[in-house]
DNA sequence: ACAACTGTATTAGTTTCATAATACAATTAT
DNA sequence: ATAATTGTATTATGAAACTAATACAGTTGT
């Protein structure tokens, strides 16, 4: 994985963020156990107070626990990470045609614009 | 216009997408003057000098130009706007499907799940 | 028992962003 | 002419994010 990090955002937000996704895309699994705040901080190339802060942020969403000399787990709760996908995905699609909208597109501008650029992926 | 500022990103940041936005819809019309920095700072309750940053950003993008003392002025490259429409449109869809994907979604997932979403909006 | 590893806490220093309060030069309006 | 309005510049202050360097208490592995 790689830890792009935009100067747009703070970085532990960005962070946080990033193993949201980790999460729910399944790349950790549940209850497995993370990384130490160190390891974390090491692999990611900033510093431990910051990845620290980002997994106690993670903690506050119930998205990992903490079993206090042990390590970090990741939620054993697959409803809730089930629900998280749910909203993360039906959340890109309302910010998206948000900012469409904003430029001043109508629906079907946008959605000719979709299948047009969406031919071109994978 | 609603001069909603989220505290993920810094304020001069969101002001420079907010105009620019303006200028892609066609809020704001080629070649027209802009208010002046102080009264554009009063209408987004920010510091003057925020405000000042924001429009040198835009100038550095050549979205704006300035007539040192009598004010500030939308491009009037029609072309470049046209552009810029094109590629902000462009990039929305890209980041969109990438996000999607990195959750771990497939192509046709993500297609049904926009069929379906679109189908409840206006 | 002891070394290594957990999360956590503390103190300090730097940088960036934002605000605040002015000031100045040049044009425009009256 | 002169008052008001332009963009711009300067200096100071505060808050937040990030880094840095340690330290401590409790568990785990040997």
């Amino acid at each position: 994985m790689a830890w792009n990090f935009s100067k747009e955002q703070s970085i532990y937000t960005q962070i946080v963020e990033h193993i949201k996704i980790s999460i729910i895309s399944g790349e950790y699994k549940l209850g497995e156990k993370i990384p130490s705040v160190r390891e974390l901080a090491v692999t990611a190339a900033v510093n431990p107070n910051t990845m620290q802060k980002a997994l106690q942020e993670l903690e506050k969403m119930n998205l990992v626990f903490t079993q206090r000399t042990s390590g970090r787990f990741i939620t054993e709760d697959k409803a809730m990470v089930d629900k998280l996908k749910e909203d993360f995905a039906k959340k890109q699609i309302i910010d998206f045609y948000k900012k469409m909208k904003s430029i001043g597109l109508t629906k079907n501008e946008i959605i000719n614009f979709v299948e047009k650029t969406f031919g071109e992926m994978n």
